[in-house]
DNA sequence: TTGAATAAATAACATATATCATATATGTTA
DNA sequence: TAACATATATGATATATGTTATTTATTCAA
């Protein structure tokens, strides 16, 4: 542990793991990332969980569906979407075990 | 665990998470950060290890200095650099967990 | 059928930032 | 001085972002 990296095997990789950190490199994907891990949601409920004007989201929402990381239900009125892609998902764990409320990296030293 | 993420608590950090993700969000920074985990390395091993035109190099890892994920230290005609914020470090951790070798096609091969 | 009321998606901008390729400049040592 | 390692600059092009407006899709009421 804590050294399972070996570069060629990363740099194989490096191209889709950057593209995908790219989708969530702006706090509103990122939230809505997080969000649809605690299940499916609509627009309008994204919209109520993060405050952030509604095209916004559409908008959001239609480069993560083209990058297939979510895609989208329509139920009468209302869109629901859910993560696509379990690469997300893992992306997604991950982060919270780095940086989430429980083992929110500490700020240990953080000063330099 | 595995769903350790409640959207308050990350939306605080969303901002800064998503910062982070973005300074990895392209190929040759991520390499750079990865390359990094396993020790300090001057710019010529970085070149040989990653393949990229040295001015793009220097160039990402100024970017990472000013965003201080990264510190180097003149030896001679040698810059070495090193991993500079522990954020970076457990971020890494986590990808590695995420999609390195040992758990990439696996969503559960987690050890912490 | 029309038309309002919602939900969601898209359009149309201006501006900022990223990227790539290449050129040049700096600092260090011999 | 030259050489080498690293850093920065430049210009072209692309993508991202924020703001605001408009459009499509669906439901329901008159």
């Amino acid at each position: 542990m804590t050294k399972p990296l070996n570069i060629k095997d990363l740099k194989a990789r490096a191209e889709g793991v950057s593209a995908l950190l790219k989708e969530l490199s702006h706090p509103n994907r990122l939230l809505i990332a997080c969000a649809l891990t605690e299940g499916e949601m609509n627009v309008s409920q994204l919209e109520a969980e993060i405050d952030v004007p509604q095209p916004h989201l559409s908008r959001d929402l239609a480069r993560l569906r083209d990058a297939k990381l979510v895609k989208g239900r329509r139920e009468s009125k209302n869109v629901y979407y859910t993560l696509a892609d379990n690469r997300l998902s893992n992306l997604i764990d991950a982060l919270c075990n780095a940086f989430g409320p429980n083992s929110t990296a500490k700020p240990k030293g953080r000063k330099k």
